[in-house]
DNA sequence: GGGTGGGCACACCGATCTGTGTGGAAACGC
DNA sequence: GCGTTTCCACACAGATCGGTGTGCCCACCC
């Protein structure tokens, strides 16, 4: 037990990235042990099965959101300017929650619990921030924010345009407007 | 030639259902024969491989949108009623063109051009709603639109709460409106 | 230096995958 | 009645899947 950690540590970089990348449904166990440079015998001695691989890898998907001292509303939408840079490097393949559900499909079960661990999580950072903005219905207009969010993640992985964030900033915009809160101009 | 007409249309019926519901990945060319009444070997016969099956049934998704004599403004807004109907049946499992592009992965090239047709088609059929709606800026505003569409959609393959499709709706009139349009109250 | 254990290479299991080849049984036209 | 077409049942190929069993080697600890 002395450095196990850098095991199970090279196999989740693995996992993520070709879980990410090429899909879960396409990756095979093998794939991912030869990418952590490990033997299929090792991974199976760290993670008991492909379905808790998968579990750990959405799992360490969900990472906190961190403080800012931005003004309310402008987090808020630094959420898009965030998801623009994303869609600009050239990687994006969408939320790997979403597409976990959705490769996994009858399967879904513990993906799908995860996936709505994070975006309720998401949901209720950004319904404090608009509670803060002063929205007038702030639980409303974080689910429409979290619905041009994901409508952009989606709209990015078909079109592969990432003007969708900006164009998704602009109507988050105009909802948090219309909704009374106050951003900055 | 007869009526080889309807063996390709059960082949397409069963792989509709197949594919939508349990995911194009998980779903081998034999179960595909099985929930169609016919053998592999004459599922070969009609269509060349898998690729070309999975081609055939995302090109039969798309269906023309039907004109109305509604309001333009109420037909974009009538989008999202349907949207709210087809969650509320149970059987949801998402946009399959979004789906498919996510299962293949790197091998999506097909589904997404056949994606795209379908998602240019109805951009532009709501920004010719928007522009007898009166919108100042119809383009823009069907992308932010169909952005809500697309959120509604995904956050409905993982809440599983149709009322996504109504908070989508109340945006999406916000939007409208806030673009000079004419929305019925 | 001798034991111990973690990791690797490798072979293997049964199941499933896409795709093909074949023989025969119905249904049809003439 | 006969030939042709259509389709099915079945077996097969080669590859890959998730998962396991085994034996060896090398590094580390005392």
């Amino acid at each position: 037990m002395t450095e196990r950690a850098p095991m199970a540590e090279r196999i989740m970089e693995a996992a993520d990235r070709l879980f990410y990348q090429k899909g879960i449904r396409a990756v095979g166990v093998d794939a991912v042990a030869a990418e952590a440079g490990i033997s299929k015998r090792s991974l199976y001695d760290t993670f008991p099965s492909k379905d808790a691989l998968v579990a750990a890898y959405l799992r360490q998907r969900i990472q906190p959101f961190p403080a800012s001292d931005l003004p309310p509303a402008s987090q808020v939408l630094a959420l898009f300017d965030q998801l623009f840079m994303r869609f600009a490097i050239g990687d994006f393949r969408g939320c790997p929650f979403v597409n976990a559900v959705t490769e996994l499909a009858e399967d879904c079960d513990a993906a799908r619990a995860i996936a709505l661990d994070y975006k309720n999580e998401r949901r209720r950072h950004i319904a404090g921030l608009l509670t803060q903005a002063g929205a007038s219905n702030p639980d409303t207009l974080a689910s429409q924010v979290t619905l041009l969010i994901e409508g952009a993640i989606a709209s990015m992985q078909v079109r592969q345009d990432p003007t969708v964030a900006t164009q998704a900033r602009e109507a988050a915009t105009v909802l948090m407007r219309a909704a009374g809160a106050t951003v900055s101009p």
